[in-house]
DNA sequence: TCTTGCCAATTTTTT
DNA sequence: ATTGGCAAGA
């Protein structure tokens, strides 16, 4: 069997090895995504014969497109991997840009603007203009407007008098990047479309392009995707609708309606098995996205055990809640005798200023702990300052980047030298710093005199920072970065200045400098590798641009600075630690282990959160990390920025009372060996032995999640001393009798459901009458034991520590399964069904809205499919194809729907119902048949529906849209009920 | 005029 | 806790 193939279940086969020309991937989380794209990019090049630099394929972060690359160049090899286009959105724009921006009228050597730059700028701007905006609204609407497409004068025609304020800042804005030579994080993807759109050449090589998250992506990433697949028109995206994080950002899920428009030989294959987290955390977590009714119900099916139920704790006060996590991460690593390390817990934060008590509360207990997300490093001041001087000496022109370094360190340059220097220059309509060079050397003048030590510190900034362009041009490669920090850094006295200003704790920023310079040193080695990252092929009869290979490296430096997340480097990753991050941050990535703390109304849904659904979407993101433990919490009180005037808070609304009582326990579950047997399981590691689980035990303060009741108070033990003895640090030698394992405690039975209820009152009563009042550890084991703590609740797919597998058609049949009629509304949208009836093929432009589709399933058994021996010959490596006829958005959008039941084993053969070249893929694709189960030969035929979908002149009533619904998913419901039987694996 | 020191305000999420 | 804005010394 193919490797590539390896380790997939058969939808992600299918949608590996797809030949559909425009594949869709719909996908919910944990259902490998990321590894389907990965995947098929390895399988496209090996069987369809794409050479890899003229696949590009779009991440949405840097870490991913990391990622990507390591995963693939374990496939495919480095040498292949390398050449790929594959990157964020942002870099591969700023790669075209580099080579072909001369043709748009880019000037060479342009530099990145990062968000600080903008911030700036557009402050000094909303200044001089005495506007009332704030910096950072005008910032959000100049970015959606760009993300739209709308240039300031297209603004100005369609906006009311008022609003022309915004109007001038736009454009002010505009001049003032183009003076500094500057595009900004939209500038690149707008200026990248324009370049495609005038010079398509610059992209003809590319054969296919890929996008991972496409659910992120706004209208101008959209549109790139279509420019860069305009030769071909081969696209395959993977997404999923409900993780859609960004609309703050101008990300349209309406996208992937507008590709099946465009495209109307969209193929989709849907992903439902998760291979992630425990049942029940996936129960949880479809209970708050379920909410969302203008979804379409989606199954998520579970491929582990039901697992423990998620945790949703009350605690006092917000101190209390990160005395709450140290207490819990501690008991999860101790009492599951190493299975859970530091490292596979995450707190997962709706904003970075939650992070800041759970620090301190962390670094007091000595919880070790790595904060990603905020964007930390690249934004501390000593290095943004050596940054900047690396900006200038790259390109003098940034007027930004030089009025940030003009006075550090001190040079006795204040704010009403530059004042004369700044005015001077625009006066004259100079650059900033050839201004400056002229005044010095006495070729102009300011208009007030300056002050003699203001010139000379000017006179010593000049000097260093043409030195170091000299520098420049003598260094031939990429190590050009490094010694011209180096360079600076020493001409500066960059140590003694630091040592000066922040005696404090100059230490850790000298160190922060190194670390810099390391980066620097890094990209100069990995900069001589085989391939260049940055080489784009070349295309007949277009030049690319060529510069200086130093001033190339150092441009391609400050890029990777300014498009940098967590550009953090991974050094100090082998030690064992927490991650705490943002929700957003932590996209596409899971732990073992996930807190989700302050789920209080007003921190999710955010109180500034403008589209409350996004809000849930956010958490079930954020809930849907987690692997086999998650624990939800909130503070009662909030000191300064409660909901209420007392400072209390509210629960999160996501979290009903219902799915509150039926999903989540109050308090962190007991860690006996039932469940960290299942927890085990989960994460498919060995399970610890007995010993190892209790050897731990006597370091903790209570086995139990005890030191506050369920209802969030306070325990008051009777000599009332809980709260001063409990020092974070001091709990291993506070008093034993604080110890003991409560067994009945009235309040935490109110949330209690009866089952639960039952083992909740017994079964630690031997531990009350031990003389030491903490139990050893054979004496815990001996009560676990016997506890029998239910892992699970009454749910028809509680299945404890088994696979579900078996289940599986009973989920499939419940009535939120996920049908490819609910799959297919989502995409109509609400309301855009009907029964099924001939529809004419041929209507032109639809209306979305109002169309409809005509669903029925196709399955091909016996001679329509080639033997399953043969398949392997089906798709060797075709010669590449001549650019195909378009396919334009006025015909008729034919989907084909390959969704495979996640768990059924399928013939890969299906695929050949599509004509391998795809010329006739149409046609083919547009043939409706009813699907048939092949149930006899206990293999899983492949389910191939084709949905048709063309206007409609009128909708039917509702009523009748309803039934078309039920109808379909009847059907679904059939199929899956026969299929359940048979499996194939 | 530049520097220093104090006070106030500030935090949604990212390329 | 960090940064920006303002007032008083050098």
């Amino acid at each position: 069997m193919d490797p590539i193939l390896d380790g997939l279940n058969t939808a992600q086969r299918e949608a590996v090895t797809s030949s559909a020309p425009i594949l869709q991937v719909l996908a919910p989380p944990g259902s490998g995504k990321t590894k389907t794209l990965t995947a098929r990019v390895a399988y496209l090049l090996s069987h369809h014969g794409y050479l890899p630099q003229d696949v590009i394929c779009c991440t949405f972060t840097i870490k991913a497109s990391r990622e990507m690359r390591e995963r693939l160049a374990k496939l495919i090899g480095e040498r292949l991997e390398s050449r790929l286009i594959l990157g964020t959105f942002h870099s591969i724009c700023r790669r075209y840009l580099v080579k072909y921006g001369y043709l748009i009228g880019l000037r060479k050597g342009f530099g990145i603007a990062d968000s600080d730059d903008s911030r700036a700028i557009l402050r000094r701007i909303i200044k001089r203009l005495n506007a009332t905006i704030e910096v950072k609204t005008a910032q959000g609407k100049i970015s959606r407007h760009k993300a739209h497409g709308l240039s300031p004068d297209a603004l100005a025609e369609r906006v009311k008098a008022e609003e022309m304020e915004l109007v001038d800042i736009y454009r002010a804005y505009q001049s003032a990047l183009a003076d500094s030579n500057l595009l900004d994080y939209d500038d690149l993807l707008v200026r990248c479309g324009d370049l495609l759109r005038e010079h398509p050449e610059c992209v003809s090589n590319v054969q296919t392009v890929l996008v991972d998250e496409f659910q992120d992506t706004n209208i101008i990433q959209y549109d790139l995707m279509n420019l860069f697949a305009a030769q071909n028109r081969r696209i395959t995206i993977v997404g999923d609708p409900d993780q859609s994080i960004y609309g703050f950002r101008s990300a349209e899920i309406q996208n992937l309606r507008r590709m099946q428009r465009r495209y109307s030989n969209t193929s989709i294959v849907l992903l439902e098995s998760n291979y992630r987290s425990s049942a029940s955390i996936l129960k949880s977590a479809q209970g708050v996205i379920e909410q969302d009714t203008m979804r379409p119900a989606k199954t998520l099916q579970a491929t582990h055990s039901f697992g423990t139920l998620p945790v949703l704790r009350k605690l006092p006060t917000a101190n209390a809640e990160a005395h709450w996590m140290v207490l819990e991460i501690k008991r999860a690593v101790a009492m599951t005798g190493g299975l859970v390390r530091m490292s596979d817990i995450a707190i997962l934060l709706r904003s970075t200023s939650l992070s800041t008590r759970i620090e301190t509360a962390f670094g007091r207990a000595g919880i070790p702990y790595k904060m990603v997300g905020g964007r930390k490093f690249f934004d501390r001041t000593e290095v943004k300052t050596l940054v900047n001087y690396l900006r200038v000496v790259s390109h003098t022109g940034h007027a930004d980047a030089l009025l940030g370094i003009i006075n550090v360190p001190p040079r006795r340059i204040g704010d009403e030298t530059i004042r004369q220097l700044t005015g001077g220059a625009d006066k004259a309509q100079v650059p900033l710093w050839n201004f400056i060079k002229d005044v010095i050397q006495g070729r102009r003048s300011t208009e007030k005199k300056l002050q003699k030590a203001a010139e000379q510190g000017l006179c010593s900034l000049v000097k260093l920072i043409d030195a170091a362009k000299q520098k420049l041009q003598d260094c031939p490669d990429a190590s050009a970065p490094c010694v011209l920090l180096e360079h600076i850094t020493e001409s500066l006295s960059f140590q003694e200045y630091l040592i000066k200003t922040y005696p404090l704790d100059e230490d850790s920023r000298w160190a922060n400098v190194k670390e810099l310079m390391g980066q620097a040193n890094d990209a100069a080695a990995s900069a001589g590798d085989v391939a260049q990252e940055e080489d784009l092929p070349e295309i007949e009869g277009v030049e690319q641009q060529q510069s200086h290979p130093g001033e190339e490296a150092l441009s391609k430096f400050l890029a990777n600075v300014a498009l940098a997340t967590e550009a953090t480097k991974e050094g100090d990753m082998e030690t064992e630690k927490v991650t705490i991050s943002t929700i957003h941050a932590a996209k596409g990535l899971e732990w073992p282990v996930v807190f989700i703390p302050a789920v209080y109304n007003g921190s999710i849904p955010h109180s500034r959160a403008e589209v409350i659904d996004e809000e849930r979407r956010l958490l079930y993101v954020a809930m849907t990390r987690a692997q086999a433990l998650l624990y939800l919490s909130l503070p009662l009180r909030q000191p300064r920025l409660g909901e209420g005037e007392d400072g209390s808070t509210s629960l999160t609304p996501f979290l009903t009372p219902k799915l509150v009582k039926d999903r989540f326990r109050p308090k962190g579950p007991q860690l006996h060996e039932k469940v960290v047997y299942a927890i085990a399981d989960i994460l498919r590691r060995p399970r610890p032995t007995p010993d190892d689980m209790y050897k731990e035990l006597n370091s903790l303060p209570s086995t139990l999640d005890d030191r506050w009741t369920s209802e969030g108070e306070e325990r008051k033990d009777a000599d009332g001393q809980w709260k001063d003895a409990m020092g974070p640090n001091d709990e291993a030698k506070s008093n034993p009798k604080r110890r003991r394992l409560d067994s009945n405690q009235p309040t935490s039975t109110t949330y209690m459901s009866a089952s639960s209820l039952m083992n909740n009152s017994s079964n630690f009563q031997v531990s009350t009458t031990l003389s030491t009042g903490f139990l050893s550890a054979r004496d815990y084991a001996a009560t676990s034991a016997a506890s029998q703590e239910p892992v699970t609740k009454s749910t028809p797919n509680a299945v404890p520590e088994q696979p579900i597998t078996k289940k599986a058609s009973s989920t499939a049949s419940r009535k939120d399964g996920l049908t490819q009629a609910s799959i297919s509304n989502f995409f109509g949208g609400p309301g855009s069904f009907q029964k099924r009836e001939p529809i004419p093929a041929s209507r032109p432009s639809i209306q979305y809205p109002q169309s409809s589709y005509q669903t029925a399933q196709t399955t091909r058994p016996g001679p329509a499919f080639v033997p399953p021996a043969l398949t392997s010959h089906r798709l060797q490596p075709r010669p590449l194809q001549p650019s195909r006829p378009a396919l334009e958005p006025a015909q008729p959008s034919n989907y084909t729907w390959m969704a495979a039941p996640s768990r059924p084993a399928v013939k890969p053969a299906r695929m050949l119902t599509q004509p391998p070249n795809g010329n006739s893929a149409v046609e083919a694709e547009t043939k409706s048949e009813e699907a048939k189960q092949e149930s006899s030969t206990g293999i899983q035929s492949v389910t191939f529906n084709t949905t048709t979908m063309a206007s409609l002149q009128q909708q039917g009533g509702p009523g009748r849209r309803t039934l078309g619904i039920r109808r379909s998913m009847n059907g679904w419901e059939e199929r899956m009920k026969r299929e359940g039987g048979g499996q194939v694996r």
